[in-house]
DNA sequence: CTGTCAGTAAACAATT
DNA sequence: CAATTGTTTACTGACA
């Protein structure tokens, strides 16, 4: 594939504490997140390792674990920091991803207990990360560098430059497409309406989207449907769909060869974002289920924010200290489930 | 310093 | 003819 940006910008440090492989910081992120979502984290086991004392955690300072600003991720918002829940105007407006329960579009339930049953069963989430390969290969994209010149830490808007290359973004726009195809005019418009910023940007957007259309080598132009007017359809290279997908995730999937299957019926508003997230899971689940859920992820809180997940970390989250569950099977599910929830996608809508 | 990559601008042809 | 679409080239800046 036309490789997206890749490892510029230095990966952030990793959770490399010998006795906790995730790094503090994030660890007490993790905790105001959870809290900030209404729950509360009791404990987390990281790797094996128990805390369960995050009052500890909370008021320790910051030093041994300070780590350096993260410029790549610092125009895209706070990306590399897990932040209040409320932070969403940081991130380049993705909060529909959000909003909309985007859980619910990802199937759960090939591996035994359906996702509408499990919920955060019994109030705790598992996350675990293992090395089954070592990813070197594909990084999480970088932000744009153009906009970095600015200062990233005051309140961003939501008409901040996204910090997705072109490439994802047109990713994005195909993949959430119903017949995973579309007209450049659809992607403009898909992206204007996810990307707030694009609707009052220079025109120059549309020729860049153009650009990378006609360059990449991850879209490829299809006859266009008849009636379609001006123009053709564009696609994603099934070859290079998990390239894209991995740009995001940073984790290794397997080559897949695309199996496009009845098409989901296009639905209102929040469906949308349901087809994504089941086409970003499609058509390999399992491994592409975590993938789609690091995406998710990625997108909320910018792509940094994966490499503060150490490998190997295992985390536990509960709710309730006393409940001492284990779970057998469907580990990708619920590595895919708890990366949303951190991500503060529900997997239920709330209850209202 | 060099190569790579992404973003941008622009020119141009083809199509509607 | 104008607007849109698609291709191509060139340049710039950031980064490894």
């Amino acid at each position: 594939m036309a490789p997206m940006r890749g490892e510029r910008g230095g990966s952030p440090a990793r959770g490399a504490r010998a006795s906790l492989p995730l790094p503090r910081r994030l660890i007490r992120q993790i905790a105001r997140h959870v809290a900030s979502s209404g729950r509360s984290l009791r404990r987390l086991e990281v790797s094996g390792r128990v805390i369960d004392n995050f009052d500890d955690i909370e008021d320790a300072s910051d030093e041994s674990d300070m780590e350096q600003p993260q410029p790549a991720v610092a125009c895209g918002g706070n990306a590399g920091n897990l932040p209040p829940a409320d932070h969403d105007d940081d991130l380049t407006s993705l909060s529909w991803l959000q909003d909309r329960n985007l859980l619910r579009g990802i199937n759960l339930t090939k591996s035994g207990v359906d996702m509408e049953d499990t919920k955060m069963v019994d109030n705790q989430i598992i996350v675990k990360r293992e090395i089954k390969t070592p990813p070197p290969v594909a990084r999480v994209p970088s932000p744009p560098r153009t906009p970095c010149k600015a200062p990233p830490s005051p309140p961003a808007n939501t008409h901040t430059k996204p910090p997705y290359s072109f490439s994802c973004l047109i990713f994005m726009a195909i993949e959430a497409a119903p017949a995973r195809a579309l007209p450049v005019k659809e992607i403009y418009a898909w992206i204007v309406r996810h990307f707030p910023y694009f609707r009052h940007a220079p025109q120059g957007w549309k020729n860049s989207v153009r650009h990378n259309l006609s360059l990449n080598k991850c879209f490829h132009k299809v006859a266009a449907a008849p009636g379609l007017g001006k123009g053709s359809l564009w696609t994603v290279d099934p070859q290079h769909r998990a390239s894209l997908l991995q740009a995001f995730g940073r984790q290794p999937i397997p080559a897949v060869g695309d199996v496009v299957e009845n098409p989901e019926p296009v639905q209102e508003n929040g469906t949308r974002v349901s087809l994504l997230a089941r086409r970003l899971a499609d058509p390999e689940p399992g491994a592409d289920e975590y993938l789609a859920a690091a995406t998710v992820l990625a997108m909320k809180y910018g792509p940094a924010v994966l490499d503060q997940l150490p490998p190997a970390a295992h985390l536990v989250i509960s709710r309730c200290a006393r409940d001492e569950h284990s779970y057998s099977g469907g580990e990708e599910r619920r590595t895919a489930e708890a990366l949303l929830n951190l991500a503060g996608v529900r997997s239920e809508p709330a209850p209202s």
